[in-house]
DNA sequence: ACCAGTCAAGGAAGC
DNA sequence: GCTTCCTTGACTGGT
């Protein structure tokens, strides 16, 4: 069974190999200058920990990972508005980067990423539109750099977010999609999800794979929030024609109490159908939920 | 050392 | 047309 850690190592976590952040609130608490420095070292923190993780993952047959969003936290805000090769210590950057490289090379581990859940490409709010086109292009420069290829084995994932007449929301995210780069457009992948009822996985694939062969991701637990009557099978196997050659990144979870918080660990195993699936698996427990599911699923 | 509160994001839902 | 909630992990500040 192919498992996919999403960002965080809470193994690794217990031995103090940690992400760091920095809110816009604590940049500007202080000189540019000395938050410049202080953002350098977290970044390059972060992306030590991304190839101890990375390591970790392949010395524990997890064979994906999900890399965590917050790399570099901030650079992207507006009022900071930063490239990596602008801050003091870029040079220390550079070298974990090619470090993370190396790592995914010589592991093989298959890599993506779930961009923010706040990004819109169908927002009426033009600022909206920009902070997400940003985001986007700031996760596939992070792929670029480390030689990932521009295709769907690298995904990036994100969801619609809007709801409402799909045909007025596919319009608008497709004028918006025009705006990026081929390195995003060539990696971007859409979810299902169940905040309203628009997007389920026959939706998805209708509007946006028919017309424009964008790949669905099926995520079991969003389908069993929402799925308009469809059965599991069914819309995991509509999902997976839209991956064509590509072995499908899709995410698997339970839920607690039934609803859509994410339990600590599984209780069932995920059900790939026969077919060759990466799962990404979004469950509290992390690594421990992935190194459970793993025993069991040897039995 | 620990704990409660804070921070960031866009959209939806509830007054 | 406001506020609150949703979500998440790290950070912050008080004890």
């Amino acid at each position: 069974m192919n498992l996919s850690l999403c960002c965080i190592s809470n193994i690794l976590s217990e031995k103090d190999i940690k992400f760091r952040t920095m809110t816009f609130k604590s940049f500007s608490s202080k000189s540019r200058e000395e938050s410049l420095e202080k953002l350098s070292g977290i970044i390059a923190n972060n992306f030590l920990v991304t190839e101890k993780t990375i390591r970790h993952c392949a010395a524990n047959n997890i064979k994906g990972y999900r890399f965590s969003s917050d790399l570099c936290p901030i650079i992207n805000h507006p009022d900071v508005n930063l490239s990596l090769e602008e801050l003091p210590n870029f040079k220390l950057i550079d070298n974990e980067i090619k470090k993370v490289k190396l790592a995914i090379e010589e592991t093989e581990i298959r890599v993506g990423a779930h961009p923010s859940e706040y990004i819109s490409l169908t927002s009426e709010n033009e600022n909206v539109i920009n902070n997400s086109i940003k985001d986007l292009e700031q996760h596939a420069d992070i792929f670029n750099r480390l030689g990932l290829s521009e295709s769907y084995y690298n995904p990036l994932n994100i969801h619609i977010r809007k709801e409402g007449d799909a045909d007025f929301l596919c319009n608008i995210f497709m004028k918006n999609f025009e705006r990026l780069s081929c390195s995003v457009k060539s990696r971007l992948v859409l979810e299902n999800n169940d905040t309203g009822s628009t997007w389920d996985v026959l939706n998805l694939k209708k509007y946006f794979w028919q017309h424009y062969n964008i790949p669905v991701t099926f995520d079991n637990l969003h389908h069993k929030m929402l799925n308009n009557g469809v059965a599991e099978r069914d819309a995991f196997f509509e999902a997976y024609e839209t991956w064509n050659d590509t072995i499908p990144i899709f995410h698997y979870s339970e839920g607690k109490d039934n609803g859509r918080a994410h339990k600590d660990m599984a209780e069932h195993l995920p059900e790939d159908y026969g077919k060759e699936v990466l799962f990404d698996v979004e469950l509290k427990s992390k690594d421990y939920a992935i190194l459970d599911i793993l025993r069991r699923a040897e039995c």
